[in-house]
DNA sequence: TCCCCTGGCACATTTGAATCGC
DNA sequence: AGCGATTCAAATGTGCCAGGGG
């Protein structure tokens, strides 16, 4: 069994915190445990540990604006990217030192909502939540330099409502509220993380709080959109909207869509979109209570009381959470292979970005294969599912509700509880998304892989369809650009397409990922004070190997 | 009937190949 | 032949809207 052991050090300079360990992916949760007290991280850069890392928001001030009008995003059957983008400046790492940058989305209450009254309010219970994805930079594994050298930008990450989606884009639930979240993997001495004593910490910036939705519902989220966002040009101009359409319609006087005068009369009726979640998030009163920060200051209890029970507080400051947590013991196996989630549908054209399923975790192989890869071939982002295997409790359970052929990941837990306290007695939680360690048993294959047939569970894990596009199927690749930074704010997303993860056991000449899955909290809602700390962020045993 | 979702549309930006000039 | 700058078409990302389904 795979016991976890937390460490977290808080310093009031510090956004970030430092776990000597990576999270794992327990197979048995109810053996992880955490440390009651802080541990001395054991990095070998006592100046440079992950503790001392600090993150910083990109455009703090857009997020903040729209946090105030309450953040909806958009969220498509073929994915839509996030705006404003997730960017961040991060800073203190140590600049020799290899890290792996991820995000993943989850929960933030297990409510469903429904815009009324020109707010947002409590609608029901959350639905199953879906399954848990993890996006990697493309950049990853990279130099603490490489990373503070620019922004580290996420923007092309994309959300989908599509539970089958093959993209490896972030699933997720129409009319509820999500947070996202950054994690930061010091890649160990093989570039990978996932083993022993690999430090990660995770960031939480409260701003970027957001409620998915099929289409916009506030419309002062829309113009916000239209006026910040460079592709929505084309519906700028204060009324010049309806202009538009009245050009198109022929007409030479504006019209007015009945979703603008909708809108336009629930703004009348309330001037507060900030306001929606009074009473409606009743939230998630002692999750932060021990690493939420505000610009590097812990918030007050009362705070984070607010914070989670007001999603979109009307003039908030950011918070920042963060925690983390020393991997002890790497005893877990990996004895299932990845499973593919979906794919049943054909491949998608030719996504650039490579992602990565998490195997089922009924037995999450975690440790065994970490996350390697000096020359992560793509650069690319990628996508990890997890696989946990929902316990059920929360929104979910995906052992219930998902069929083993179809779709193996488990439901995201909402938005969880940290806390350094040791989990022994609390149950598991099964997070979602994890890394899918692609290297045992499983076998990653590019979606639109020529058969296209559905892939086998056991092969599910890694994902490229920029290989695959290229005909290369069934090839751990390498980067083939590994100079590139995509996803660096400020330069071109440049994509180098590198053909990765699609393993081909055995395949010598390119080196293969294998990921473990970084578990994700699932199960209970933030609010929930039995949620412990692992739930937050379970393992990371994701880890590349170069051939 | 209401709410939510989907697909198609037009427009703007981004991307990358092709072309040109030095 | 090599390199950099420019051009241009295709790809991609937007919000809007009509229509459909539950």
């Amino acid at each position: 069994m795979l016991q976890e052991k937390a460490s977290v050090v808080t310093d009031d300079s510090v956004t970030g915190a430092q776990t000597e360990g990576p999270p794992e992916l327990v197979p048995n949760p109810s053996h992880l445990t955490l440390p009651t007290t802080p541990s001395i991280p054991q990095g070998n850069e006592p100046n440079q540990n992950i503790e001392s890392i600090k993150v910083l928001l990109h455009e703090r001030e857009l997020w903040k604006k729209f946090h105030e009008a309450g953040t909806e995003m958009i969220i498509t059957k073929a994915g839509r990217r996030m705006f404003p983008s997730y960017k961040v400046k991060v800073t203190g790492m140590n600049p020799k030192t290899k890290y792996i940058l991820l995000t993943d989305i989850v929960p933030a209450d297990d409510h469903r909502y429904k815009f009324c009254d020109n707010k947002w309010m409590v609608a029901g219970k959350a639905e199953p939540a879906m399954p848990g994805r993890l996006y990697v930079h493309p950049d990853s594994p990279a130099t603490g330099a490489h990373w503070m050298r620019q922004l580290v930008s996420f923007q092309k990450l994309k959300l989908t409502n599509n539970h089958l989606d093959p993209f490896g884009h972030i699933i997720l639930n129409s009319m509820h509220k999500y947070q996202p979240r950054l994690h930061i993997v010091k890649a160990d001495e093989n570039n990978a993380f996932g083993s022993k004593n690999t430090a990660y910490c995770t960031h939480v910036f409260h701003e970027t709080a957001f409620i998915s939705v099929t289409s916009y519902q506030n419309h002062k989220i829309t113009q916000l959109k239209i006026e910040n966002n460079p592709f929505a040009k084309g519906f700028r101009g204060s009324d010049e909207g309806d202009l538009r359409v009245s050009r198109l319609q022929g007409k030479d006087y504006p019209v007015i869509s009945k979703n603008m005068v909708r809108q336009r009369l629930i703004s009348s009726h309330s001037h507060l979109a900030g306001k929606l979640g009074a009473g409606v998030l009743t939230g998630h009163p002692q999750v932060l209570s021990h690493y939420q920060y505000e610009s590097g200051v812990p918030l007050s209890n009362s705070d984070h009381q607010d914070h989670l029970s007001n999603p979109f507080p009307p003039s908030r400051e950011p918070g920042l959470l963060y925690h983390c947590f020393k991997h002890r013991d790497n005893t877990r196996h990996l004895e299932l292979g990845c499973k593919r989630p979906y794919l049943e549908t054909a491949p998608p054209a030719a996504p650039e970005d490579h992602y990565f399923r998490s195997a089922p975790s009924y037995e999450p192989p975690l440790l065994s294969h970490p996350y390697c890869g000096e020359t992560l071939s793509s650069r690319e982002a990628c996508m990890y599912g997890s696989m946990e295997g929902e316990s059920g409790a929360g929104p979910g359970g995906a052992e219930d509700l998902t069929p083993p052929s179809l779709n193996m990941w488990a439901s995201v837990q909402p938005y969880p509880r940290y806390s350094m306290q040791t989990v022994d007695t609390v149950p598991y939680q099964p997070f979602t998304a994890h890394f899918t360690s692609t290297a045992t048993a499983t076998s990653v294959v590019p979606h639109h892989s020529a058969s296209m047939a559905p892939r086998p569970q056991s092969d599910l894990g890694l994902y490229s369809p920029a290989s695959a596009q290229r005909g290369l199927t069934a090839i751990p690749s390498t980067s083939s650009s590994s100079s590139s930074s995509p996803l660096v704010a400020g330069s071109r997303d440049r994509v180098a397409h590198p053909p990765l993860y699609h393993r081909k056991p055995g395949s010598p000449l390119r080196p293969h990922r294998d990921f473990s899955a970084f578990p994700t909290q699932t199960g209970s809602s933030i609010r929930d004070p039995s949620y412990q700390y692992q739930m937050g962020l379970s393992t990371v045993g994701a880890h590349w190997t170069e051939s």
